[in-house]
DNA sequence: GCCGTTTTCGGCCCGACTGTTTTCAGTCG
C-alpha cells in the first residue's frame, strides 16, 4: 500500500538484472542485482526495520543498492531501473516470463524487431522466429506454447499477493465490516481481481481508501469503486446492511457461480443483484447470505464450493466447520535449512514453527543430486542426521526428513540403508522435467510405490503462473500412492499449491495428504493458510491430513504404511 | 555492484539438458 513492499524491491532488483543482462553490457553488475533480490527474497526482516537500518548486514545489499532502494522507498524510482528501463523498449522486460527465454535469445527477438508478448506470439506464429539464427522450428513451437502461458497468466496475481492486497484494504476500511470477496474469500490459487465488501456508502469508502487505492472510480451502475493497489486490480462493494447478504453473494462467488443463481432467482420472480434481492417493486431485506438463499428456497453453497468443479459435489462434502483448518496442524514434514538450500538453522526453524503453534517441525533439507540447492553428501546426511538426534535429545521436538530426489530413472537418490537412518522420506522431483509422458509416469509411479517413500513432494512440479506440470498421467501416479499408501503432497507455497486442490477433490475419497510449506525461511512457515486453504476446497478434514497428527502418531502412521508394504 | 582480502582490485556456482549445431550456446534448477 503506501509503504513499499518487500515484494516491490525484490521485483524491482529482478527487472533491473534482467534489462542489464539484456544489454549485456556489465554481466557481473546484473548478476549483483539478481542476487541482492534473492538475498532480499530470503530474508525474514520487514521493510521498515530494513530500511531503518539501510539494510545493514543484508548479504549482496552493499552501499549502492541499499541507498537506491532508500531512494526508491521514500516514493522515488529506483534509479538503477529507470536507467536501464530507458535503454530498453517497455514490452521487452515482459519477455522474460516466458519459459526457455533467457537475455541472450530475448536480446535476438529484440534485435529483429520482436518486442512484447503479443509480437512474439505473431512471430513465432509466422515462421519469423523460426527462421532466426539461433532458433528453429522447435523453439518457435515450444515458445509459442510458453507465450500463450505467459499471456493468459498475466492479468492474475498469486493468492498470497491477492490476499496481502484484501487485508491491506481491510485494515483501512474499519468501521464499515469490511470483508474478504471474490478469489481471496474463496481460496482460489491465483485471484484476478481483490475484492472487499462493506456495509456502507461510496463515499464512506472513498474517504478511507481515496489515499490508497490509484484511480479509484466507481465500476458502471454497481455497487462497486474500482482501482489498483501495486498494480492489482481493486474492487470494494458497499451496501446498506440490509441488503448486505445479496452483495456478499454477488461478490463472492465465481462468475458461473453468481449467474447460475441470478438465473435460479429470475425462474422464481426474483431479480437478484449486487444491489439486493427484489421481488416486484419490492426490496427484501436480506443482510445476509443466508437471508438470500432462504428467500430462494435454495441451500447456500459454502465460498469453498463455490466453483464450476464443485457443481456436481458440493452437497456430499462436509459442511465448512468440519473441514480441515489452519489450527489443526500440527507440524509441517517438508522444510528446509542451512544444511541445504534454507535461511535458518534447525533450532531457528523449530522456535518458529512453536511460535506458530505447532508442535513440532520436520525437516525435509535436499539431497545429493540438488547440487544448485547445496543437497546433502552421504557424509553431511549422517552429520545432519547427528544433529537432529542430538536436538531431540535436548527435548526439541523435531523429525528427520529429507527431500529426495526422484532420479531419472524413477530410483531414489540414496540407498535404502541411508533412507533408513530417517524419520520418513519425502520424494520428489527436480530435474528431467520433459521426459516423454510414458517414461515420466512410469518414473513416478516407481517412486511412489518405493517401499520407504513416505510422502509424494509437489507431484505434478507446477509453478502458477510460470510453468505447466510435467506431462504425466496423473491418475496413474496417484493410483500408485493409493495402492501404496503413498501420502500425497499439497504444497503450501503460494507459487505451488500443488497438488491441484481439483485433482484433491477427485481423489479425496483414496488417498491421504500432507499440508506442507516447504517453507526455506521461518517465515515461511506461514504459507500454511494457503495449502489449507486448498485442502478446504477438496472437502477435506482433518483424519485426511497427516500432519494433523502428533509427532508420535506420525511416526507410528510411518511405520504402519512400512509395514503395510 | 558486491565481496573479501596477500586492503583496494580481481573474481563473481555449476552440472545437465536441449536444440541447434557440427562442437556449443543458452537456459534451468
Amino acid at each position: 500500500m503506501a509503504e513499499v513492499t518487500r515484494k516491490a524491491l525484490v521485483s524491482a532488483l529482478k527487472s533491473t538484472a534482467d534489462l542489464l543482462d539484456v544489454l549485456g553490457e556489465e554481466p557481473f553488475r546484473a548478476q549483483a542485482y539478481r542476487g541482492a533480490a534473492r538475498s532480499l527474497e530470503a530474508l525474514d526482516t520487514d521493510v521498515p526495520t530494513l530500511l531503518a537500518s539501510g539494510f545493514e548486514g543484508v548479504p549482496k545489499v552493499g552501499k549502492g543498492i541499499a541507498a537506491d532502494l532508500i531512494a526508491y522507498a521514500g516514493g522515488g524510482s529506483f534509479g538503477p531501473l529507470e536507467d536501464a528501463a530507458s535503454q530498453v523498449p517497455a514490452g521487452v522486460l515482459g519477455l522474460f516470463r516466458v519459459r526457455g527465454l533467457g537475455p541472450k535469445k530475448i536480446r535476438s527477438l529484440w534485435d529483429a524487431g520482436i518486442d512484447s508478448l503479443e509480437g512474439l506470439r505473431e512471430a513465432a506464429r509466422d515462421g519469423r522466429v523460426a527462421a532466426l539464427k539461433g532458433f528453429g522450428a522447435k523453439s518457435a513451437g515450444t515458445i509459442l506454447e510458453a507465450v500463450e502461458f505467459a499471456l493468459g497468466a498475466q492479468d492474475r496475481q498469486h493468492l498470497s499477493t491477492g490476499q496481502a492486497v484484501v487485508e491491506g484494504l481491510i485494515a483501512r476500511l474499519g468501521g464499515l465490516d469490511p470483508r474478504p470477496a471474490g478469489d481471496v474469500r474463496r481460496g482460489l490459487e491465483t485471484v484476478r481481481t481483490a475484492r472487499v465488501t462493506v456495509t456502507g456508502t461510496a463515499d464512506d469508502v472513498r474517504a478511507r481508501l481515496e489515499q490508497v487505492v490509484e484511480g479509484l472510480a466507481p465500476l458502471e451502475g454497481k455497487p462497486l469503486l474500482a482501482g489498483r493497489v501495486d498494480g492489482v486490480p481493486v474492487e470494494v462493494g458497499y451496501a446498506p446492511a440490509e441488503v448486505r447478504g445479496a452483495l456478499d453473494l454477488m461478490l463472492g462467488g465465481s462468475t458461473a457461480y453468481r449467474e447460475s443463481l441470478r438465473a435460479e432467482a429470475k425462474a422464481k420472480g426474483f431479480d437478484l443483484s449486487g444491489r439486493g434481492l427484489r421481488r416486484g417493486d419490492t426490496l427484501l431485506p436480506t443482510p445476509t447470505e443466508e437471508d438470500v438463499t432462504r428467500e430462494l428456497g435454495l441451500p447456500l453453497r459454502p465460498a469453498e464450493y463455490r466453483e464450476p468443479e464443485h457443481d456436481a459435489v458440493w452437497e456430499t462434502l462436509p459442511p465448512p466447520g468440519e473441514l480441515v483448518a489452519v489450527a489443526d496442524i500440527q507440524g509441517m514434514l517438508h522444510t528446509h535449512s542451512v544444511w541445504s538450500d534454507g535461511a535458518a538453522t534447525l533450532p531457528e526453524m523449530v522456535a518458529a514453527a512453536q511460535a506458530l503453534g505447532h508442535a513440532y517441525l520436520g525437516t525435509g533439507d535436499h539431497s545429493r543430486a540438488a547440487s544448485y540447492a547445496n543437497g546433502l553428501s552421504l557424509e553431511r546426511l549422517r552429520a545432519y542426521v547427528q544433529e537432529i538426534r542430538a536436538l531431540q535429545g535436548a527435548g526439541l521436538p523435531i523429525l528427520a526428513g529429507a527431500e529426495v530426489d526422484i532420479l531419472a530413472d524413477g530410483s531414489l537418490d540414496y540407498p535404502d540403508e541411508d533412507l533408513l537412518t530417517l524419520d520418513y522420506v519425502v520424494a520428489s522431483v527436480h530435474s528431467h522435467f520433459t521426459l516423454d509422458p510414458a517414461r515420466q509416469t512410469e518414473r513416478l509411479v516407481q517412486a511412489a510405490s518405493h517401499p520407504l517413500v513416505t510422502i509424494l513432494g509437489h507431484p505434478t512440479g507446477k509453478l502458477l503462473l510460470r510453468r505447466p506440470g510435467y506431462a504425466l498421467d496423473l491418475d496413474a501416479v496417484l493410483e500408485a500412492c493409493a495402492a501404496n499408501g503413498t501420502v500425497v503432497e499439497i504444497n503450501a507455497n503460494p507459487y505451488r499449491l500443488d497438488l491441484d486442490w481439483r485433482d484433491v477433490l477427485r481423489w479425496r475419497e483414496r488417498l491421504t495428504f500432507a499440508v506442507n510449506t516447504d517453507a526455506h525461511v521461518p517465515g515461511g512457515l506461514g504459507d500454511t493458510r494457503y495449502g489449507v486453504a486448498m485442502a478446504r476446497k477438496a472437502g477435506l478434514t482433518s483424519a485426511q491430513v497427516v500432519n494433523t497428527l502428533s509427532q508420535a502418531e506420525f511416526l507410528a502412521f510411518v511405520a504402519g504404511q512400512r509395514a503395510g508394504r
